[in-house]
DNA sequence: GCCAATCTATACTTATTAGTCAAGATTACT
DNA sequence: AGTAATCTTGACTAATAAGTATAGATTGGC
């Protein structure tokens, strides 16, 4: 149960482009660099996003991208889910084959019911939280980091 | 974000054994078997339960596996941990070089606030249940699915 | 002591995910 | 039209997870 990278490099590349603003657009390389991943890897992973709807391409010489549609309609969930999948894809019970004739388990069990729970308590925190969260968020965090005196306003929070 | 073969197959070694009762002793073949994995494969998930405490094994003719504790002090969220490790184990921000020299992220983002949150959720359903709670929901459901009229007590249900 | 049943350990193969590379297509600007 | 900057695509390699195989060690019963 972890995270994958497409999912934890594809929403910071998401992030990045918030941070852009409406319309602000990004390239490959100044995403790449700002979030520490190789040019083609970043091409990988926002094609993922392009497809999935979140944001949008323009070709050639001014291209980049672009949000597709305004932060606060971004829910994270559905980002996660394109990037990653879902936590629970029923692939074990589909090929699960117990010793009795009748699996008591094909139908319902208390496992898979654990993860429905898990599944839902996930849903809970994703389904809620928009892009346009996660940007406020960060730049209550960015003020409030910078307001901390010290060499690099940094220090005194490790 | 999906569950591991180790996890998904790991918890239902245990709730197996959990099913055979205190005490009770069932040996590769036969948990095996029951859960439609190779003996190999169910070798090597057992290990990984042995290692972590939650079950004992015997060798030797008559031996086989046994819970090393109740089914009521066996936490679940303790058992995926071992047997598939943390939603966020933090190895994405501490090899993230952002553009930056002082990298906003290298402390906080709203990105990782959110994965706590994730992680928060999620222990908040694992932490609690044990694996006396999956043994109960089993058994009541078993005998919930037993009880429909149909040609294999399950038709009705799909 | 011997044998069969059992777990143990390590190495191996296969499948999936992560990440790279190179050639091609599109666009703005001159 | 030409050129440079950009995204697009598919194939490739590397790393990790999933699953298998084989030889070894332990135990109980005869």
């Amino acid at each position: 149960m972890k995270l994958s990278a497409n999912e934890e490099y594809g929403l910071r590349c998401l992030v990045r482009l918030g941070y852009a603003g409406e319309g602000g657009n990004l390239t490959i390389p100044e995403i790449s660099q700002a979030e520490g991943v190789s040019p083609a890897y970043a091409a990988k992973i926002l094609r993922v996003l392009r497809k999935g709807g979140f944001v949008k391409a323009a070709r050639g010489k001014e291209g980049g991208y672009t949000l597709a549609r305004p932060a606060e309609s971004i829910v994270i969930g559905e980002v996660i889910d394109v990037l990653g999948g879902r936590l629970f894809e029923s692939k074990f019970c589909d090929s699960h084959a117990g010793q009795v004739a009748i699996c008591t388990r094909s139908v319902d069990c208390s496992v898979r019911s654990l993860w429905r729970a898990v599944q839902v308590a996930v849903d809970h925190v994703l389904s809620k939280a928009t892009l346009r969260d996660l940007l406020q968020n960060e730049e209550e965090m960015n003020s409030w980091v910078r307001a901390i005196p010290g060499p690099n306003g940094l220090r005194l929070l490790q």
